[in-house]
DNA sequence: ACACGTTACGGCAACCGTAAGGATT
DNA sequence: AATCCTTACGGTTGCCGTAACGTGT
């Protein structure tokens, strides 16, 4: 496939004309014939249906005219890249929330040059996934399966905690212990951010008798639920400082047992030691 | 810029060697040295940092790679687009949300074939770019500017209703007049739906002393705001149905004045009547 | 008859592979 | 000396433009 064939394609497309797309693209009207001819041998396919008053697309290839026009904006986008130096961080939605943001600021005013810092945040097996497909450049994830292929490297450990409503029976509490935590009905967060992994850590195989009674896709959906009352959670300690002073939120120390998570980030192996990549890496 | 030459760019990053890149490749290896010149030649920059021990990708050319491997896909997902034919719907959020769900059911069912009907949500403003820039095959919208190159066709008129929470002095009126909006605090709905326009149109010039209080990205939003007492709002009816029974929300009506507002369906000129975008625009 | 797209063909550039040439370890 | 990438070069292919050829209005 061609970028060159896409480009005379679509603009027969536009045109509805054979000829008015040799004149705008500025070549002669058999080549883009040729074009048009090559890009649907390639393909397999009948793209533009010929005829005298207008030529338009066949049937059932609309979204084959959207992707060539999203390669061609690609293509751009990609010359427009080494210009405009920019890198993408993936984070988990509890990282890039709560952790990340001062690292951002300071990261960025480091590197004072026009560096485009974008970050996306989602779900950490989504992370993942566009890490590998190469869609983002660096990860912070709350977990790594040290896919090869890549760097992973703990940046920080970070304390979980219990929370509970004020009105909370445990809010009185000094402390309780891990098997309390059975008892009580537990909002989970987001799936796949390795919590039930942390929890089997420390109430082995009893962890399997937790009460998960539910599962919200986000640490602030997770706090209403258990300001709400609908039960009790554990979230990074940072996500609730504000709600901690303001007396909306509880924390509850549980007795001989540090619940803490360590946290990844994560870039393609290869990279030399200056690539921007490493240094945001390695400067968390 | 040529695709193969991208792939064996991207080969040589992912092996770390022009050699290792040719074996996986199948070609020989002064082929990818020719590639990876002709590519940095066409984009004017060195991609590759050569050594004897593992080659690396050149600082600040991180976000080529990430186009690189797109642009790939890319060209992939264009060749299956072919195979399994399917369209891209663009509908502003209340639309998407609200109205479309039961048409693209019945059209769905309509056409049994295996056609993917995928569906993007967003404010009115993205939906038009992302139509106007090939990344949507059709939109449904609440208005549109009639540009060039585009049909637009009106395939509905849908009433707006004036929203108050129960408690409301207004819960207990039968009917107000257009002028006392005038005096109450308003929740405005998602920037760009074109509901100032209609305001105008039964106000006047008197629209300008509207007092939006707040403006909220999405109707369940406003829909929230309305029930916790920070104001009134102006909803599609269709949209408040469960709350009205439930008597979550009431309905005030507005004397003499008819508030609606025209849906728009619009997709690219020139397709082919039997076009899926054109049926699907059609059966609206 | 005219306008439009297709086919035919020749010149030229681009591409690939083989072979030889530096550079680094 | 071995390994790796680059350069050089010839054969082949692919691409573009001109010109001639169908076809539908």
């Amino acid at each position: 496939m061609n970028l060159e064939f896409l480009r005379s394609y679509l603009a027969v497309i536009r045109s509805g004309s054979f000829n008015a797309a040799a004149r705008e693209l500025g070549v002669a009207q058999p080549t883009v014939s040729q074009h048009v001819k090559k890009l649907e041998e390639s393909v397999g396919h009948t793209l533009v249906l010929r005829s005298s008053s207008g030529c338009t697309i066949a049937s059932k290839t609309e979204a084959f005219v959207r992707h060539a026009e999203a390669l061609l904006r690609l293509a751009d986008l990609a010359q427009n890249a080494l210009h405009n130096p920019s890198i993408l961080v993936g984070a988990s939605s509890n990282i890039g929330t709560y952790l990340l943001q001062p690292y951002l600021k300071e990261f960025r005013d480091a590197n004072q040059s026009r560096l485009a810092l974008d970050v996306v945040l989602g779900p950490n097996p989504d992370i993942a996934r566009k890490l590998e497909q190469g869609e983002i450049d660096v990860a912070t994830m709350e977990w790594w399966d040290s896919r090869p292929g890549f760097v992973a490297r703990t940046f920080r450990t970070e304390p979980l905690v219990v929370i509970a409503p004020p009105t909370h029976p445990w809010a009185k509490r000094s402390h309780i212990s891990p098997a309390e935590l059975l008892d009580q009905p537990m909002i989970g967060g987001e799936l796949g951010t390795g919590t039930g992994r942390i929890l089997q850590d420390i109430l082995g195989s009893n962890a399997k008798h937790l009460r998960i009674v539910m599962s919200l896709g986000s640490t602030e959906a997770v706090k209403r639920a258990v300001r709400a009352g609908h039960g009790i959670s554990i979230v990074f300690e940072s996500a609730i400082a504000d709600e901690v002073r303001s007396g909306a939120l509880v924390v509850v120390p549980v007795r001989r047992a540090k619940i803490k998570k360590d946290l990844y980030v994560i870039h393609r192996r290869g990279l030399p030691q200056e690539s921007i990549i490493v240094q945001f890496a390695n400067g968390l």
